[in-house]
DNA sequence: AGTAAAAGTGCATTATATTGCGCTTTCACT
DNA sequence: AGTGAAAGCGCAATATAATGCACTTTTACT
């Protein structure tokens, strides 16, 4: 029972040293869950998944939180405080 | 000084109780920004946070980090703990 | 009420995300 | 080495996000 973890994207898409890509492939992996299965289960296409575990494209909020919700991931915003 | 807080986005681009939409307008207003000094400072056509800020769309995850970056907000991925 | 700034919208265009198909490559295991 | 599953990739088609332009509507202030 481990506690929850937040990782920060950055704006090339990043999460801290490790890229989204690599995020989801090793999430997927730890849930045993193949590709197509990935893609099935989120509703994406394929094709789609393939391309953003390769680290391309510029996946849309819909995509990313469809595949974020079969991977046990949440997306969120963060907001900062103002300094005055 | 108040601390950060964070806001879910479910499904369909709403956080919480609030649409994504929402959050973007109020956090403009709080900094005092126009649609156009948000869109030029965030390198984001005027079209497309207007659209945006009307609740049509489904932002890139590009678009919306460009967004959050000038807003003052962060993109994040939270991890939930896998039950076993 | 009059005015200017800000915000909303219809339309058309461009850019690109999403997708399926078929094929190749890599991986894992015997 | 052989084999099947999983993953990667080129290509083409479709969907839609992103954009600019022009115009209308709303808002805020005097």
């Amino acid at each position: 029972m481990y506690p929850e973890y937040f990782l920060y994207l950055n704006q090339k898409g990043n999460i801290m040293h490790q890229k989204l890509s690599e995020i989801i492939r090793e999430r997927r992996s730890m849930l045993h869950l193949t590709q197509e299965d990935l893609a099935a289960l989120a509703g994406v296409g394929l094709r789609t998944l393939k391309a953003l575990e390769v680290g391309k494209g510029n996946p849309s909020l819909d995509t990313l939180q469809r595949l974020a919700e079969v991977l046990g991931m949440e997306v969120r915003l963060e907001v900062k405080r103002i300094d005055r």
